[in-house]
DNA sequence: ATATGTTGTTCCACTTAGTGAAACTGTGAT
DNA sequence: ATCACAGTTTCACTAAGTGGAACAACATAT
């Protein structure tokens, strides 16, 4: 994971609120609040607006928390995660569980997500033309190559995987609808980095900068380099930039009028694609796919 | 859609909360509420809960409003699909903006779900091993005989796509992850129920007595016919019961110690599927898939 | 231009709904 | 018994959230 920028850590917590008691310095386990949040001071604005329900977002805080962790968590987990007080957090699992996003595990006595969260989410993917279009083709190519195929969309500063297709085999590397992965590294994310304006890029990079400080000027680079590739050839290849082991190519998905904007890409581990096979087979079939489905969109 | 039953429809109201004044009656548009809450009085239950949330409860309910509405809302809708007062869905509707859980369609001045919703519901889909390993087989079965196969779970009385499989050339009853069909009227529904303790099948038909009412004697003895096909043969089928079109066949799948609940199923429109073909040939296949994964549950 | 019907936002007075520290309960482990 | 730890409940406090009504900001119609 990122080295984060040298700047004192605190001020960029989740939603502190009142008294910002320091408290919180026992709570929050470092990095998964940043991470949740997805954006760095968000509270920070938050913190004098009288629209702002904070029952409201404190409760969705405690669903974002079971993101990247398999396991059942408890009231206290939940609590240390998200740096609310345990009666706050109590209150809102109770709420929540009544209303059916909940679970209690009687086994471990743990609260899971329940399938009702899904239905939250469905509208988002009915609506989604491209995604009832592109979906046969995405998994005849996914099987043809062997690699992942995924569409996705962008949230904030990161892509959430809008649909994904894998190959038979396939084990590793099993992301999915909701998955969420860094724009910044990933060949999807620069794909759909590329049909931005260059006033929505410039922001975006701010973002990027703060969260990778250090580690910013080469990403940058590599970023542009990626953009650059998206010119000539219509895809970018990225290898090892996201996760060590793998290697993946992009392309983006947008229609004339911008109203949408998604990315494509296929990606694998290092041993299910050579940089050749990309370069030459599957970066040009997505660029095929991608060209094809543009006129149906918008 | 179902006759209600005879009963007053107003005590099952969403949230009214505090002084329950009548302005409910001009908003509260009929069966959405309902269809939303998929939980008789519920907030009967809730309304005297100290535990409960109610501004998390709102704030949610702002979300499921989208469900089954493919168009973005705006406040005033939302209001009167919630019955929220006005001023309290503007504030609801820009907490969850800030958030990034709606955005605003700058062409419609209306809000939509963004893909943010679906990070949500990834920890469930990549929690389920059935869905991993049963995906490939899906997407066979669903090409090979041309139907929707699809997995589905429980959210109180109905149930949810977990994960569903298309073959090329279907493009009506485009069902997928988190879409919610009715637990008693399809083979995915009966299916599950199948599986169920004596206790809460009793409980489900409970539920069901009240919600369809009159319709209920029929249904009952239908979803009975069905179990016991179930026990015959394996699997349901069930033809024009839930969509005057539409017709599939369902098997269960639980695990051993019953910590897994899920159901298979294949349907598709009447002119892709021949009786003849749901049973000597789709049903046995289900059956079949069913019982090899059986074994990987757990 | 003026009226009219929209839809969304903002006041403002009200008070209750939500909060969190601390005390309490329950369950296991030793 | 004793300790440790997870979860719930109590309780006093008050500010957070509420909702009616007034207010903008636009469209459309007249």
């Amino acid at each position: 994971m990122a080295k984060r920028p040298a700047k004192s850590s605190g001020p960029s917590e989740t939603p502190p609120k009142r008294d910002a008691g320091e408290a919180n310095a026992k709570h929050a386990s470092s990095s998964a609040v940043q991470l949740i949040y997805d954006d760095q001071d968000l509270s920070e604005t938050l913190k004098n607006d009288p629209k702002f329900n904070w029952s409201l977002a404190r409760g969705l805080e405690i669903l974002r928390a079971f993101s990247g962790r398999p396991a059942p968590l408890g009231n206290t987990e939940l609590s240390e995660i998200t740096g609310l007080p345990k009666a706050t957090v109590s209150r809102l699992t109770h709420t929540l569980n009544q209303l059916g996003f909940l679970a209690l595990n009687p086994r471990l006595g743990k609260f899971e997500l329940t399938p009702a969260i899904l239905a939250l989410g469905y509208p988002v993917l009915s609506s989604m033309k491209t995604r009832a279009l592109s979906k046969g083709y995405m998994e005849d190519l996914a099987r043809e190559v062997g690699l992942t195929v995924a569409l996705g969309s962008r949230d904030r500063s990161s892509m959430i995987y809008v649909d994904a297709c894998h190959p038979l085999g396939m084990m590793s590397l099993r992301l999915d609808v909701g998955s969420r992965v860094e724009m910044a590294k990933t060949s999807l994310g620069r794909a759909f980095l590329w049909g931005l304006s260059e006033m929505e890029r410039a922001i975006l990079f701010n973002t990027f900068e703060r969260r990778y400080g250090a580690e910013w000027p080469a990403l940058k680079e590599a970023i542009e380099s990626s953009l650059a590739q998206i010119d000539a050839c219509g895809f970018c290849i990225v290898d090892g930039d996201w996760q060590d082991d793998t290697r993946g190519v992009g392309v983006p998905l947008f229609s004339e009028d911008g109203s949408v904007a998604l990315a494509l890409n296929a990606a694998g581990p290092r041993f299910a694609a050579t940089i050749e096979a990309l370069e030459q087979d599957v970066g040009p079939r997505l660029v095929h796919l991608s060209r094809s489905l543009q006129p149906m969109l918008g």
